[in-house]
DNA sequence: TGTACATCAGTGAACGCGCGTTCACTGATGTAC
DNA sequence: TGTACATCAGTGAACGCGCGTTCACTGATGTAC
């Protein structure tokens, strides 16, 4: 009663059988609320349970703690940037320039359109106690493994296709992928900054060795 | 008496007119705080006058309120910045490529060397609410201007001197910080990725736009 | 030189708040017989 | 087909904690006369 401020008109408790959709309605709410505060630690358990319109303890029942829920979050997180990327790259066409550059463009239009989330994934800050915690360090150690393996095939097309001059392809793979995150994190946390219109494409190509078209 | 914890062997309470020398303990205090956990939410209130060895309210003999004091930290460590690339570049000697690498080593050291300031300066998190704190939007934007102006000049400075090609050097100067950046804070957040050796090096060297030497 | 007094640095107790977590519970729903 | 019962989804009240902030205060120190 004291909560209808956030105006949730009565739940319909969930059959038997379903109480598993409460977790992704769990984890949806989290994520609009890092949406819409760009804060990571508006997440708390008894925001999303506000949220989502139940009391505090069910949230107990689909999550062991409050860091689970970030995880949770931050997987989510994840799985959508690669579901995007993954996009991005067949619509590319097949030249491996093409495909290269779509991914990239992808991948900064991810961290423009989600700022609060990007930020949670890349930040390093929810990370929690790792010991005091459900969340193992192999539960961050994979995240974003996959994106990163995919800029490596199509800079390593590239190379072969000989529009692009790598002669490590590992290394300047990271070197792009730090470019990128760089102008992807800085651009979330001070969107007001004055950046030059095409820095996109210049740390693009430049850390991609195009070879001059 | 319960606080003796930390124990602080019994301050010895400052002079008439130098009541602000508690000021800089207490933004000592709080740097500490953050270098030691990583985690610029260790910064509270209290857990900074409980290092000072101090009462909670002292603190507001001498800031305003709680945001200030991370404020504080955020300008002491920028000044901190700036007098490290400063004297980095001094000790580089006269060839402007020289004192470019110079700068951007000492940049990226820095970020290694203090990674729970780095992140609290770059990381955009602490910054609280504009309208209910006394840190205002100014406090925030003049952060950090010193470097990026610094880096432009010594980039001009290559370019005139013809040892490194750019066509517009405001936005590649912005590219290239953008690079450090990526690769200062992302150290700071993942120490434990497997960092190609040489990935410092391949970054500046190629969003300098060196001449091959 | 002595003393009253203003100033200054810092204190102790208390406040209300939101947090994560626990506990014993309720009541609807499907199932076994 | 009817009913007793186990299971499941979710609740309400309460806990202890650390937080930022407020208030009225204390007591040492320098200064004016």
């Amino acid at each position: 009663m004291a909560d209808d401020a956030s105006a949730t008109p009565a739940r319909v408790r969930n059959r038997r059988g379903e109480g598993d959709r409460l977790r992704q309605e769990i984890v949806t709410a989290a994520i609009d609320l890092l949406d819409e505060t760009g804060d990571e630690s508006a997440i708390t358990l008894r925001s999303v349970a506000r949220r989502v319109g139940i009391a505090a303890p069910s949230i107990y029942r689909h999550f062991p703690d409050q860091p689970a829920i970030m995880l949770a979050v931050v997987r989510s997180a994840f799985t959508e940037l690669d579901e995007q990327l993954d996009a991005a790259v067949d619509a590319a066409g097949e030249q491996p320039r093409e495909q290269l550059m779509a991914l990239c463009q992808a991948y900064l239009q991810f961290g423009q359109a989600h700022p609060g989330r990007y930020r949670t994934m890349f930040g390093g800050l929810w990370v929690p106690d790792l010991n005091a915690s459900s969340v193992t360090k192999d539960d961050m150690a994979t995240l974003g493994q996959e994106s990163m393996q995919r800029l490596a095939r199509i800079l390593e097309a590239c190379v072969t296709a000989g529009c692009a001059t790598s002669t490590d392809v590992p290394a300047d793979t990271v070197a792009l992928w730090l470019g990128l995150h760089g102008l992807a994190h800085q651009r979330a946390v001070s969107p007001s900054f004055p950046w030059p219109p095409d820095i996109a494409d210049r740390i693009i190509t430049t850390l991609a060795h195009f070879t001059t078209k």
